[in-house]
DNA sequence: GCCAACGTTGGC
DNA sequence: GCCAACGTTGGC
């Protein structure tokens, strides 16, 4: 079992979003070492931290589980979705998703600059530089420590 | 809105 | 395969 880290925008997917409609498929990511562990090694069972990203206080506002085995994004085929590759082709797709379910949302958020502040989180990826992956691995120490940082 | 960092595209 | 131009991400 895995740890990873899932970005979302609030505006598009927030935390109370996922709360609600409790299974979300995780289409549209378009990178390819996202998709890499999308496709390879995202897992049934497997936790992730759902990250707030490009809004006015990023942080880890709570966690989900991966509900499903990765799929063929259907988004990328279908004309009315803003994430559509034409490039994509349907006999060889080119990317993947996976549906994940709401578990939790932390009474306290661990806000980036907490994050950039504590000493013994500044090995996350979330934080190196230049680091913009969407979906990314969190370690089992991580996990376990941010975890109890926020209940 | 700015801009650094990184990814992608496409001509050669 | 190189690399310039362009696009995207995402914090600030």
């Amino acid at each position: 079992m895995n740890y990873w880290l899932f970005k979302s925008e609030p505006d598009e997917i927030s935390i109370d979003d996922l709360q609600q409609k409790d299974i979300e498929a995780w289409t549209g990511i378009r990178n390819y070492q996202a998709r890499n562990f999308i496709r390879d090694k995202i897992k049934i069972g497997d936790q992730l931290f759902f990250y707030h990203s490009s809004c006015k206080v990023p942080a880890i506002v709570g966690s989900a589980t991966v509900v499903s085995d990765s799929y063929i994004d259907p988004s990328a085929f279908d004309l009315n979705s803003a994430y559509v590759d034409p490039k994509s082709d349907p006999n060889k797709p080119r990317w993947y998703a996976v549906d994940i379910k709401f578990t939790q949302k932390f009474v306290k958020p661990l806000t980036l600059a907490k994050i950039k502040t504590d000493p013994k989180l500044s090995t996350m990826y979330l934080v190196e530089k230049g680091s913009r992956l969407s979906v990314q691995p969190v370690t089992t120490d991580e996990w376990q420590y941010i975890s109890q940082l926020c209940q």
